[in-house]
DNA sequence: GTCTATAAAGGGATAGAC
DNA sequence: GTCTATCCCTTTATAGAC
């Protein structure tokens, strides 16, 4: 634990540093954004190093340069994502108003997915497959938010502010159903016969799931 | 289009043969069989024919020989997944009671993610990621599925059987609740502590899964 | 039909010039 | 920090004996 010099930020990950590496971050930026793509579409084992690095017009050598190997890119992606996932259900606390609180999560979550819809994806698979992150602790984490939000939920049962549910389960539901819109959308596409969603479209979507989860604990 | 010969059975994809082949139509089975479990795990691109081979103590060169390439398999694979999955729909029909046809829809759609955990993932890859067979028509099939028994909960509605709702997307949020308990088993059994899910464990997820549905429709 | 050995291609990773 | 050329391992696919 030795100080930081002047000028220098004490990062343990490499992460932000002040005055030198602006031109570092934004590679990493870049390189990280066009993992993200590559990666939901083919998944970590079909994304090659080559179609990252064309995608944005870098030669291989640099990505590692600045990942070292595909895992370890990979690793970082799953990180960056997560974190910003993290805070989506920090609106659901004992003391707040389970409607606002319930529709504030899930109008935050889906706007997430609009926004990100290839970090969803690629989530998704890190969950659902042996991959590279499978295991590590800041998906603990993820299940650790899961079991206490689901506390909470279970308290609003006990409090009668809503119609009995099983907290974790009905929190796995409204995720399912957020994570469906962007793990399917291939699939949507074709049902609802447009070839992408648009934003009137994200509306309807938020207010058919905002219904379906008020409905079922008897608040709407 | 020439008569079949006598004892041999005219089938274009080389499916069921009645007389000759029983060796043949049994090696198929196991090979599928393993490779449903490997291409979960770890993907299309992922997977090895080499792991798929060994799982079931047979040389590599036998799945080629059976399959030809290791994209005909996948796509194997997938037409026998689907082909099972077709049919849990059967019950959603407009004359039919809602409480029993949709508690029955869930019921089957989970008994069968039960049953074939690993064909489920699988299912969820061809949908979310670019992989072969995710182009071909019985996806288009699937579409077409979704689109028709979405038009059946639009005439419950209608008929003022249910709540108003979407079918299309309704549907969906159900699809989308079974198949997160196939694509997340590893977090949820993060989540719920234990390191598989047993027998009540099932019979309690489908009890909250369907008492979901029937809420949001008003008829529980 | 089954198996061993091997050919052929693809892709992760690095060396080393600039 | 950036880029080209290349190494080398993995994996698909096949040839050919049994």
């Amino acid at each position: 634990m030795a100080a930081a010099g002047p000028g220098i930020a004490a990062d343990g990950q490499g992460q932000a540093r002040p005055r030198k590496g602006r031109i570092r971050e934004e590679s990493r930026r870049r390189i990280l954004d066009a993992a993200e793509r590559i990666f939901a579409r083919h998944g970590f084992a079909g994304a090659t190093m080559a179609e990252i690095a064309q995608s944005i017009g870098m030669p291989k050598a640099n990505i590692h340069y600045y990942f070292g190997t595909k895992e370890e890119l990979y690793r970082a992606l799953v990180v960056d994502i997560v974190e910003e996932w993290r805070h989506t259900s920090d609106c659901l606390t004992v003391d707040a108003e389970p409607r606002a609180a319930i529709t504030q999560f899930l109008r935050e979550k889906l706007d997430l997915t609009r926004r990100r819809p290839h970090a969803a994806k690629v989530f998704g698979e890190v969950n659902a497959r042996a991959v590279p992150a499978d295991d590590q602790d800041y998906l603990e984490d993820v299940r650790r938010v899961l079991e206490s939000k689901g506390q909470v939920i279970d308290a609003w049962v006990a409090a009668k502010k809503i119609q009995p549910v099983d907290g974790r389960h009905f929190l796995m539901a409204l995720w399912a159903m957020t994570q469906y819109y962007a793990d399917f959308d291939g699939q949507m596409r074709g049902v609802l016969g447009k070839p992408g969603l648009t934003e009137p479209d994200w509306g309807y979507i938020a207010d058919q799931v905002v219904s379906y989860a008020l409905r079922v604990l008897g608040i709407e």
